[in-house]
DNA sequence: TTCCACCCGATTTTCGATATTTTGGAACCA
DNA sequence: TGGTTCCAAAATATCGAAAATCGGGTGGAA
């Protein structure tokens, strides 16, 4: 489960050698698999089950599910335990909306403060992103979200404000999660990496107003991609996790 | 311990009638004790001690750090447990910086879609702040913190995005923490209510650019008394809960 | 039939006991 | 003296059992 791509050392702040503890894996691999939708929204989180799955303890995989709810990834209930948060085309309008604020301030800092290294790891990561879109498709889609996540995170590392970023990676979890989602009953990807390739040359051109619109236009074109998926039927691909467990009655 | 006001209600999303777990309440307390200062910055959080202090078993105390770590007011590390985040005045401009933007953003949108009682609500809490500022002064440095809160809160409360109202939650939670601990070393208030007035009057007028403006500048100046009172020489009122080890001590 | 109180199995939440890790300092070399 | 290594005390992290709570179904009364 929760296949590690290489890539996927995701949005860690600041990495320093630090001893991981169970908890940690649980919330890493509980929000890779809720962002990939293996759990789909509304998934009925049972402690009991996701100990066999995972094979932890009850303490560290409450621990992450607390963690997750603050993240909006996972809502808690009282005393009726942990559900993967319900995806609806409000919500995902309601989180572009603030995500295309809150990244285009953003990218506007990065590209105010960004020095020659922050436009290289930029090329470099469009670049890593063109890559796998013009090779594998589907096969790699694991992939080209990884490196497409990261790209965007490059877009505004330079930003200054750990601040920021912290937001920045909430509303990115919760976007991605959707375009996930969404993804099951969609036909691959339009011409994307067009969009990037401009960002990144107005981004290095230093053009804020124009990198934080077109930013925008690609959130809001995104989006649009994303809802219409939402709409369409679903094309179950696969039975994600309906509380598999059997036996008794009914 | 933890002085619980009538009206911290705080900002509770959708309030229902929901039972409550241990976890949640030690969230609540330790959240309030560290906006408070009452648990100063960079204190060592052992769970033996907030065992004792709290009446509480250790797995609810660890759900509530864990969540509290995801709101940037505790900090975990590795196997090393958790402390209070250390407080620094590059970090209250970051703070500061992104609140301005991501409440401005919030109450121009509050002004587009608030209806009467917005209005209503918005009259109301200011009223209730005017009269806590125009009676005692110290006595009720708590009361004047909730109300304030509230007042920022109902500003934005109309905004119709709950995702946006997350964000503002964890930023002023962040914020209030700031203005306590500065507040230790400072004189109390000039007249602010001034600018809360004109901030609702605009409001009211649906002047979006004037209300976001003042806001603005609200913030700002509120950032430049906290720094000042960071960077003054800190009036130690208090032991704050350094590991106090004995017997009870008040 | 409809409503309501009660009960049972399933699930969540909490607790205290272990296992694991860190920390601080004493002993030990160059 | 300065710097390692190692050990014991202390703290954290994890586990599984016990307690509390929920949801649904049953049966009795109006």
């Amino acid at each position: 489960m929760a296949l590690d791509l290489d890539e996927s050392k995701m949005v860690s702040p600041s990495a320093e050698a630090e001893s991981t503890t169970l908890a940690n894996e649980a919330f890493e691999r509980l929000r890779a698999d809720i962002i990939s939708s293996r759990l789909a929204p509304g998934t009925k989180l049972r402690l009991h089950n996701l100990r066999e799955a995972y094979g932890l303890g009850l303490s560290p995989l409450r621990e992450a599910l607390s963690r997750l709810s603050e993240n909006r990834l996972v809502v808690a209930t009282g005393q009726r335990g942990f559900r993967v948060r319900e995806a609806s085309v409000q919500d995902i309008m309601d989180i572009a909306m603030v995500r295309k604020e809150v990244e285009g301030f953003a990218l506007r800092l990065s590209i105010r403060y960004g020095d020659d290294s922050w436009e290289a790891e930029l090329v470099a990561a469009r670049h890593k992103l063109a890559l796998v879109e013009r090779a594998g498709r589907e096969v790699a889609e694991d992939l080209w979200e990884a490196r497409h996540r990261e790209f965007h995170h490059t877009l505004v590392s330079a930003c200054q404000s750990p601040c920021l970023l912290h937001l920045q990676r909430i509303l990115s979890d919760q976007f991605d999660r959707y375009r996930r989602l969404s993804a099951q009953s969609r036909i691959p990807n339009a011409p994307r990496s067009l969009i990037h390739k401009e960002i990144l040359e107005a981004a290095l051109a230093r053009d804020a107003d124009r990198a934080v619109t077109l930013l925008g236009d690609h959130i809001s074109e995104a989006t649009k991609l994303i809802v219409a998926g939402l709409s369409a039927p679903q094309e179950s691909r696969k039975k994600t996790a309906r509380t598999p467990k059997t036996g008794s009655t009914r």
